[in-house]
DNA sequence: GTCTGTGAAGAGTTTCACAGCT
DNA sequence: AGCTGTGAAACTCTTCACAGAC
């Protein structure tokens, strides 16, 4: 199989979202052009990023909502659940933790970290905040898959190298700053002001 | 002036920070060897992205460290502050209203907007609920320029409808759901499932 | 006629290679 | 020597055009 790219997985992910609208309308078949229009791409593009993977579809029919969305979830780790260990208990860890859509998609934060022994012990939203010093251990006990990183940017640095050296292969940064990890660990970052910042280019722009 | 494309405005965020970084350290000049490591791309990235808008570096000695900084602030829109409406008034919308990075680069939420009328009134860190029916009037005297979406993905598409009918042109939206709006204005997604999603997808292929 | 699947063309982005300045 | 600035080459991603199946 050829590499996939970043921009096909992403657009996969949206697809999986209007195969479920789909599935709940109780629909059978869609084409690549439906399927585009609310996926926010091409008919061209939804089939070129399927064909990446098979050939799903029936020619002059479309594609059966329910299969292609499992086929979908396969690909992408859906049809499985996810234990996702949460490093930072501050308001946006308690917002990653309320977050819906993790739940919806099988992504379950089973354990929230913070260094602070303020917080230490707490309950934040139905999960207690552990030591981040027992995270190696905490992690390989309830087998956590991932995690996420929603600590102040002075901390992020320390708190993915800790990750790291707990075997920790993804990890979905939040902090706004650039870190370092070993080539095997991928990062993939939120960052929400570089986000306003590309709007306020907007503005400036025209 | 081309077309400048996203990935060059992104990049130009992150050499900002490093930028800010080298500054407080008063480093004065920066080769873009230098400044690509710490922004996380390559030297010469760094000197296509920053050629599109002019020549700012000296031949053998590289980039001054304070007016390059100046001069991305001045691209991005970051000499100034920015007021914004933020709708949503749930935890997303909580740790938003902390979010320390926004007010950092002069993004300021000044008006935080709910429909559930069990919460309009109340103090939202320091920021009163207003009933999203006055988003018009309120966007209007407060001279609000960019709205952030953070409403569960049911209500999205109405209330882009409002801001768009209230005469937004940038918004940046969190909920996990494609959205539709005219051409003029620019809708920017972070969807934090999805790459949650890219992460299981990066587990699952090896 | 409708719709998929795909090689080829096109567009856009990144990297190379090197001229030119300090 | 060290570093910027940039046309050209290489690469990647998207769109076109159309063959093939229903």
């Amino acid at each position: 199989m050829r590499k996939i790219s970043d921009a096909t997985i992403t657009r996969l992910s949206r697809y999986y979202r209007s195969l479920a609208r789909l599935e709940r309308k109780n629909q059978e078949m869609v084409s690549s052009k439906e399927l585009a229009q609310t996926g926010g791409a091409t008919s061209v593009q939804v089939r070129k990023d399927l064909s990446c993977f098979g050939q799903f579809g029936t020619r002059g029919l479309g594609y059966p909502v329910c299969q292609l969305k499992e086929t979908i979830a396969h690909i992408l780790g859906l049809h499985r659940t996810w234990n996702v260990a949460l490093v930072g208990a501050g308001s946006l860890g308690a917002a990653l933790i309320s977050y819906k859509e993790f739940k919806r998609q099988g992504f379950h934060i089973v354990a929230v970290f913070d260094k602070d022994p303020a917080k230490v012990g707490k309950n934040k939203r139905g999960l207690i905040i552990l030591d981040i010093k027992n995270l190696p251990e905490v992690s390989r006990e309830l087998k956590i898959d991932m995690a996420i990183v929603a600590v102040p940017k002075t901390e992020a640095q320390s708190v993915v190298n800790l990750l790291v050296q707990a075997g920790f292969k993804v990890i979905l940064n939040f902090a706004p700053v650039n870190l370092m990890a070993p080539p095997q660990v991928t990062i993939r970052n939120v960052n929400m002001a570089i986000e306003l910042e590309a709007l306020s280019y907007r503005l400036m722009a025209n």
